[in-house]
DNA sequence: TGTACATCAGTGAACGCGCGTTCACTGATGTAC
DNA sequence: TGTACATCAGTGAACGCGCGTTCACTGATGTAC
C-alpha cells in the first residue's frame, strides 16, 4: 500500500481538502478530527502530514476550496439569467431556500465558516483565505445589482449578503421550530419586495404595509 | 474551604454561568474546557457537578443569561427613546457600532451562538434556551417597527435582525481589513436609509442612488 | 526495453497533553438539642 | 445562648479517552543506466 503514484498522491490532496471542507462547515475546524478527516477520504491518519503542513494549514486550504466551490456556483446561477435584476432574484432565492438550513456541508462558507473564522487568531492562514473568498461572492452579487454605480452596487449587495447570511443561520440555529422558515420568509420578503410562491400569504391584515418599513424618522 | 455558606454557592453557581456566558460567547462550547471556566470563576474543576449535571447542561443555562442580559439591555434602550422609530434606530445604531466586533463575549448571543446552537443536536438544552432567547429579542425589535400591523411588525423585525446579525458575523470574521467597518456601514446605510454620521462619505458619483435598490424585476 | 535501486506516500504505533467526568476526602456551615 | 454533630460545597487526584503530531517502517513508484 505505500508509495502511491504522484497522480494517485495529487488525488489524495484534493480529496482531503474537499472532506474537510464539508467537514469544518458541518461541524468546524474544532468539531473533526484529522483521523476523522483522513479517513473520511479514504486514508490514515498518520500520512496527513506530508500533505499538510499542520491542521491550522488545513483549515485555510479547505476554505479556498469551499469559496471556490460557491463563486462557481453563483457565477453558474448568474450566467443562466438575462438581466441584473434576475441575477440578484435567482440568488437571493436559491440562498434563502428552506433546504440550505439543514446542509450546512454543502453550503455558502462565508456563513458556515463565519463564526469559526472570527475566533482564529488575525494572523491565522485560514483568515487570508476567507477574506479573499468573500470578496469573490461579493463581486457576483454587486455585479446582480446595477444601481449605475459600482460604489452603490457594491454597498447594495454587502447589505443583501449580510441579509442572507444573518437569516441563514438563525434559521439554522432554530431548525426544527416554524421560526426557521419564517426567517427565511421574511429575509425573501425584505430583499425581493415580495414573499416567493411557495410561501403561504400570512392573515390579511386591513392596511397592508409596505415590504420594507422605509425611511422613517 | 470545603462546605460554604448557601449564599456563597448560590453567588458561585450564578459566577460559573455568567462566566461562561461570556466565554462560551467567545470561543465556542467547544473552545473552552470546565477547568477554565470554574478557573475563570475563582473556584476548582472538581465543584462543577455539583452545580450542573453536565456541560451540556451549563451551556443551555449560560445561554440563557446572555439572552435574559442583552434583552434587558435592549428594552433599556428601547424605553430611552419616546418613538418606535427612534427606538429601532437606537438599536440598529448601537448593535453595528465598530466596537461591538471585537467584543463578542458581551455581545449579542443570537450572534455569537447561532452557530454553535446550529451544530448541537436538535433535543440539546442550549437549543431551547437560545429559541426562547431569540424570540425575546424579536419581540423588542417588533415593538420598534410599528407599521401598523403586528404580522408586519415581526416580519420587518426579522429581517431587521437578520441584516444586523449577519453584518456584525461577517464584520468578525473580516476584522482587521477595512472590509469589517464596509460591511457595518452597508448594512446601517440598507436598515436606516442614511449613513451614520461618523461613516466617512464615499466617493461623490454624478448619479446618488436610492440608499436601497427597490422593486425591481 | 529491461534491470537495479533510490525515493517517498502511506501505515500504524506511539508521544505528551488536555478533555469531561468521578470520587474519596475535608472542614466550615447549619441544625438539633 | 451554647454545645455536639450531621451535612454537603468545594478540593485535588485520578479515570479513560481522543486529540494533534511524530516517526520507524514498508514496498510500489519512478529514475538512472
Amino acid at each position: 500500500m505505500p508509495r502511491v503514484s504522484k497522480a494517485q498522491t495529487d488525488l489524495n490532496r484534493a480529496a482531503i481538502t474537499q472532506v474537510s471542507s464539508r467537514l469544518f462547515r458541518e461541524h468546524g475546524f474544532r468539531g473533526v478530527s484529522v483521523a476523522d478527516l483522513m479517513a473520511e477520504a479514504g486514508l490514515t491518519h498518520g500520512g496527513f502530514y506530508g500533505h499538510f503542513e499542520s491542521k491550522d494549514a488545513l483549515a485555510a486550504a479547505a476554505g479556498e476550496w469551499a469559496f471556490s466551490e460557491s463563486t462557481a456556483r453563483w457565477r453558474r446561477r448568474a450566467a443562466a439569467e438575462s438581466t441584473p435584476s434576475a441575477q440578484r432574484r435567482a440568488l437571493v432565492e436559491n440562498y434563502l431556500r428552506a433546504a440550505n438550513v439543514p446542509d450546512a456541508a454543502n453550503g455558502c462558507p462565508t456563513a458556515a465558516l463565519c463564526v469559526d473564522v472570527a475566533r482564529e487568531p488575525v494572523d491565522a492562514p485560514v483568515r487570508a483565505a476567507y477574506l479573499a473568498g468573500l470578496e469573490e461572492m461579493l463581486e457576483v452579487l454587486a455585479a446582480a445589482q446595477a444601481t449605475g454605480d459600482a460604489a452603490a452596487d457594491r454597498r447594495s449587495a454587502l447589505a443583501d449578503y449580510a441579509t442572507m447570511v444573518g437569516a441563514l443561520l438563525m434559521a439554522r440555529a432554530t431548525s426544527a421550530s416554524p421560526l426557521a422558515e419564517e426567517i427565511l420568509a421574511a429575509a425573501r420578503e425584505r430583499l425581493l419586495a415580495a414573499p416567493a410562491a411557495t410561501t403561504p400569504a400570512p392573515a390579511p391584515s386591513t392596511s397592508r404595509a409596505p415590504a420594507r418599513p422605509v425611511h422613517r424618522s
